[in-house]
DNA sequence: ATAGTGACTGAAC
DNA sequence: GGTTCAGCCACTA
């Protein structure tokens, strides 16, 4: 199986309404430094509908994908499932954070 | 096999 | 305390 699926496999796992981050997810996929290559692998998931892309934010709650979503898409869905966006920055981002590496337990 | 790139992160100035 | 620099990992040319 590639990273990029391990990567999807974990952000399917985001429950909704909630968000998580690059580094988040690379730590519990091990590479702890690869958080750019998680967004890599969301950059490929962006085509694909079954991985919520729109979820994963950098380490600030920052939309850093957005410009590269589709603009205002991203903002919609997490305005969608109840996530307040402010200037492409989540707010409360601290009390949505889902940490896989905590909730999943590994 | 080497070099370059990218939705990031942490440390230094 | 805000901005800048360098390091990381995986993938493509």
């Amino acid at each position: 199986m590639d990273f990029f699926e391990q990567v999807w496999e974990v952000t399917k796992l985001i429950p909704e309404g909630r968000v998580t981050t690059y580094g988040a997810i690379a730590k519990y996929l091990g590479t702890a430094r690869g958080a750019r290559v998680v967004g890599w692998a969301l950059n490929q998931s962006n085509m694909k509908a079954d991985v919520p892309a729109h979820r994963v934010v950098n380490r600030v709650g920052m939309l850093s994908g957005a410009a590269h979503f589709g603009g205002e898409q991203m903002k919609v869905l997490l305005e969608a499932e109840g996530i307040e966006v402010k200037s492409n920055k989540v707010l409360k981002f601290k009390e949505l954070f889902w940490d896989p590496v905590t909730e999943l337990e590994v």
